[in-house]
DNA sequence: ACTACTTTCCC
DNA sequence: GGAAAGTAG
């Protein structure tokens, strides 16, 4: 089984880690092992990954090689703009008749993952996969009636209470046989350009990338600010959360050992009788459940990243203002809480689960801006950039889940200043022009007397700025905005009625992944348009502007001091006629928007059974029954829920939704209900 | 132990 | 905004 013919490939990708790697332990099991990791970004399209999460793979990878070489075998880096086709290069100058990897569950991953299996299957190369990167598998986790979950909570609680554990983590390799790679020619990656050399040398003083960095990070936080999560989490700061998103992000440590290690401290809470920490445990591990669910939405929903999942807003009029998304990101809204969100997130790449609500919400209450713009400025400049997550995250804040946030509910900046940063410590790190100013005004400075403002040398519009749109216009704005998607939908359905829109959806065919294309134009790096054209559109208030070549970072230390300074041509100043453009709101008619690509339905269908199919081989036994009756196998994966569910869906990949969409049926959908009271089956 | 208030927390 | 939990009477 081992030496010349005959060894397995070993595919990393977010699993960068030799401890409890499903795929790795599989290839160790029989016999000589090529490790191999494929790096081509342009298979993800637009979510090219941002600077700093290029960063963490690079040093990422390079730990992980030392660890395999370590252990017997280099690890074998390709670059790549077709991995499979890289993973058959590998195949021929190896000699392996095996591939082994683990799962993933964005939708690019899933379709890549099925032709991958579909054509080394066909060379007769044994393929097999595994479960390393969640507790369950999505189609694990089901309702009474085997239909997936819809809610997070009714999601959790499911989870919490599976009849088997989630497998227990297995120990690293002792020792690898490496397989014969004298003929297969690897590459060096180069994931930095020298621009980007100096601001990345600076995120290694605050963080160690690498697999076994990150089990100390774990047993760090575990034995340290855990017990005190639950009373920490409400602060703006940081400092008591566990730091493991990047980490988990790359794989590099493994969810089963985060939950075990948890429970076993939660068991001796009990006992304890530390309520406290009980409560910690549980609120933490309920984040590592939004995880969960996010993979398992986008699994069940592979357009959440680029689609709401509930279709009530389609119609609605985002606001395409260029200058307000830009003092979005730079941190000059006027809102000190949102500012010194966005200037550390600027400044490292990283900020407080907290913030990204505050600052998320701003972005699609007050600016109403559209979401996807702020998802892919999120995706360019967090370090752990995850559009899974980073999706769910997004449509919680824009109300396009069952279990989202009222999207009529405009959360107040200053309210939430004094809740998470009551002593105005936070806003002073980042903004050091108000560091002066008094915790009575640290979160209204537009209130504050002249006097106080000029003692504390602050010029309002000048050092910084005014609100760029104050609350009351933006409640006022929205509620006009509603009233105005209210009526295209009526329009639209009218049409509908009409007939003219029936041919427009058929007659339109994607490629297979679907992304609009309108945004796959916006890869490249050009500046933005301002106007976007008149006329019937898709998704075109969803164009996603690339900001990553614009991305210069700013050192840490002189983040406070030096700010407007710097990257002066990407930061320019907030105009100052941002507030008189509150009103210019360009309306996007998105009426002839319908283009549910069933033909990408229909492949997506497809190419998800067998990720079911093949887990049934190599996942717990003890979950059969939980997942038999409805689909014995053959059924598509992610068929919708059937129920009273699919409707509110509108436009779900379903495939049987297409056709009927949630608004022709309910007409009286404008009036925001609450998804979750809709009539539930059984 | 019951109700009528408050505060808290929602992916 | 509203369920859910906490608290005062």
């Amino acid at each position: 089984m081992s030496g010349g013919g005959g060894c397995s490939i070993v595919w990393f990708r977010r699993d960068l880690r030799v401890e409890d790697n499903p795929a790795l332990a599989a290839g160790v099991r029989a016999g000589a092992v090529v490790a191999v990791f494929i790096y081509a970004p342009e298979e993800e399209g637009q979510y090219y990954p941002g600077r700093v999460s290029r960063w963490w793979l690079k040093n990422s990878l390079a730990h992980l090689d030392s660890s395999l070489r370590s252990l017997g075998t280099p690890l074998i880096t390709k670059r790549s703009t077709d991995s499979v086709s890289s993973l058959l290069d590998v195949v021929k100058s190896t000699g392996a008749t095996q591939l082994f990897f683990n799962h993933l569950y964005d939708p690019l991953s899933l379709i890549r993952d099925h032709r991958a299996k579909e054509v080394l299957t066909a060379q007769g190369i044994t393929v097999r996969s595994f479960n390393s990167d969640l507790l369950y598998e999505p189609w694990d986790v089901n309702d009474a009636n085997g239909q997936p979950f819809t809610t997070f909570s009714a999601f959790w609680e499911r989870c919490l209470s599976m009849p088997y554990d989630p497998q227990a983590p297995l120990l690293p390799p002792k020792r690898i046989i490496p397989g014969d790679v004298s003929r297969c020619q690897g590459d060096t990656l180069v994931f930095e350009d020298e621009s980007e050399k100096a601001s990345n040398a600076l995120l290694a003083r605050a963080w160690s990338p690498g697999w076994s960095n990150a089990d100390k990070a774990l047993t760090a936080f575990i034995n340290g600010p855990l017990i005190e999560y639950a009373k920490n989490r409400r602060k703006a700061d940081s400092a008591t959360t566990s730091f493991l998103s990047p980490h988990l992000h790359f794989g590099e440590v493994s969810v089963k050992k985060v939950f075990h290690l948890v429970r076993i401290k939660q068991v001796l809470w009990a006992n304890e009788g530390n309520q406290a920490g009980e409560e910690s445990v549980n609120l933490f591990l309920k984040s590592i459940g939004l995880r969960e669910y996010s993979r398992y939405i986008s699994f069940n929903h592979p357009y959440s990243h680029e689609r709401p999942l509930l279709g009530h807003l389609k119609f609605f009029p985002w606001v395409i203002n260029e200058s307000h998304f830009k003092a979005w990101r730079q941190g000059r809204t006027g809102y000190p809480l949102v500012d010194a969100g966005m200037r550390e997130l600027w400044a490292t790449g990283w900020l407080h689960d907290r913030i990204r609500v505050v600052v998320s919400s701003f972005f699609v209450k007050v600016l109403q801006l559209p979401w996807r713009w702020g998802m892919k400025y999120f995706w360019d400049t967090l370090l752990d950039a995850d559009l899974e997550s980073d999706a769910l995250g997004w449509q919680y804040i824009s109300g396009t889940l069952p279990d989202g946030r009222e999207f009529d509910r405009i959360d107040n900046p200053q309210f939430e200043g004094y809740k998470f940063d009551p002593n105005g410590e936070y806003v002073r790190r980042w903004l050091p022009e108000l560091s002066r100013l008094p915790t009575e005004w640290i979160h209204h400075p537009w209130n504050a007397p002249e006097s106080v403002l000029q003692a504390a040398g602050i010029e309002l519009g000048s050092n910084y700025p005014l609100p760029i749109v104050g609350i009351d216009a933006a409640k006022a704005r929205l509620q006009e905005a509603l009233i105005q998607m209210w009526q295209l939908e009526a329009a639209s359905r009218a049409a509908i009625e009409n007939g003219v829109e029936e041919g427009l959806g058929d007659s339109t065919e994607l490629a297979p992944i679907a992304f609009p294309e309108d945004i796959q134009m916006e890869e490249s790096h050009e500046p933005v348009r301002n106007n976007p054209p008149v006329g019937p559109r898709r998704y075109e208030d969803q164009m996603v502007p690339s900001m990553t070549s614009s991305l210069v970072r700013v050192e840490e230390e002189e983040a406070s001091s030096d700010l407007r300074n710097l990257a002066e041509e990407s930061r320019a100043e907030v105009p100052t006629n941002a507030t008189a453009q509150q009103n210019a709101r360009e309306t996007v008619n998105q009426g002839v928007l319908q283009n549910v690509n069933r033909n990408t339905q229909v492949q997506h269908n497809n190419t998800t059974a067998w990720l079911r199919n093949a887990a049934e081989d190599s996942t717990a036994e003890s979950s059969s029954s939980t997942r038999r009756e409805r689909d014995g196998g053959v059924v598509p994966v992610w068929s919708p829920p059937s129920s009273s569910y699919a409707e509110p869906f509108v436009d779900d990949e379903s495939g049987i939704g297409a056709s009927s969409s949630y608004l022709q049926n309910h007409p009286q959908s404008h009036r925001l209900m609450n998804w979750t009271r809709l009539p539930q089956t059984g």
